[in-house]
DNA sequence: AACTATTTATAAGA
DNA sequence: TTCTTATAAATAGTT
């Protein structure tokens, strides 16, 4: 529109092309920006270049994607329905899994069987009663793994009392220590070269705490509810 | 910019507003055209005026949602995402109730057992143990069934022996019926008063067959795998 | 909606 | 890219 007069139809000078595509998208958005400004209007304009590039313009009293809800909510026709349809998908099919999920435990429990043929009960009787086999072996070896826990913590109190009987028959041999200051003797007992273990003995509570823990989270045996502490 | 010049601030006069905003509005859409062509570009223009009419442009080239998905897809931020918001809530929640499903199951069948403190496991030992009594006395049920309805198929098959047989015996009294067409018999006996039994007992297992279905999808007890036709 | 004096935008060249 | 500038286009104010 100067120097001489154009047509308009694409230019093929891609040099030419991106100065005038550069300039006039300028100009573009100088005009909506006076537009947004004179007329107190909303402009949005988004533009893409033939090389691709993005160029946006918005008016500043509002951001593009209230423009957008707008528009769409104006036009009538909702933009991002696609965005929805693999989560609906999604959806759809968790949903599905979740009723077969619910529907074998239900089957599991004895429940909802009428739909279920001759073989279909017997199939499914056969996997309980094996299932009822499992629980009841996890059960004995975690009964045993708490009675053997209990027959070891015994050992060690009959330990712990073999060891004050023989310190008791030690001390009566003993011409100078008498029966004067028996109850001197558990404390002094924590300087004796073997008072290590009694002192180990009785911290042991507490190390056993630690190991429940541990196991809790973890799990080869859980020996939670019995404990001698 | 014509007729004198203008400051760029809001038209207080509705009137001058509204047409200015018409005027440049065509303005804004002859250039963004002329650029589509010109330069090969992809323009969007969605304006919004103070009276809240809405008015767009886009190029030929594409549609509006197309150029929405560029916009959102290069910008990189995810605008509709508000509207995902409740859906991936949503999604969460079933893929949770899903684990915790696949979870009792898995229980149910005696494995992550680890877990499972001794309480726990004598209550989902019990549990199972009363599942399973449930789907045997189901089983038995539908044993008993299919026993049942074997026996009155058997009692129907003796009945029409019983039948043939007084037949037989009627034509052996019968002087002038003799052994000579004994093959007849059966078709004649679609004749007779009684025959009509017989014609019954024929079409039973096509009759069954309708009980089956039924039974299947709405449920007392089934006699699906068992039959005499 | 049309007119037109003027302002603005911009094509081509530097 | 930016500047320049002759000229085409847009448009403010008016009818």
């Amino acid at each position: 529109m100067a120097r001489g007069k154009i047509q308009i139809k694409r230019i093929e000078n891609q040099t030419n092309r991106q100065v005038t595509y550069s300039k006039r998208r300028n100009g573009l958005f100088k005009k909506a920006n006076e537009l947004t400004v004179l007329c107190d209007a909303k402009v949005s304009i988004i533009m893409i270049s033939s090389t691709g590039k993005l160029h946006e313009f918005i008016s500043p009293s509002i951001t593009t994607k209230q423009l957008f809800d707008l528009y769409q909510k104006t036009v009538g026709v909702d933009l991002w329905n696609s965005h929805y349809e693999k989560m609906q998908e999604q959806l759809r099919k968790l949903k599905d899994v979740n009723r077969n999920l619910r529907r074998e435990i239900r089957q599991r429990m004895g429940e909802s069987l009428n739909d279920l043929k001759y073989e279909q009960l017997e199939e499914l009787m056969e996997n309980v009663d094996n299932s009822l086999k499992l629980i009841r072996e996890r059960k004995y070896k975690v009964i045993g793994n708490q009675i053997e826990t209990f027959k070891k913590k015994v050992r060690n109190v009959e330990e712990i009392r073999r060891n004050l009987l023989l310190e008791f028959d030690a001390r009566q041999e003993d011409p100078y220590g008498g029966l004067v200051e028996q109850e001197g003797d558990y404390t002094s007992m924590l300087g004796f070269p073997n008072g290590g273990s009694i002192l180990a003995l009785r911290l042991q509570p507490n190390n056993n705490h630690h190991h429940h823990h541990h196991l809790h989270s973890g799990g080869g045996s859980d020996i939670t509810t019995f404990g001698l502490a």
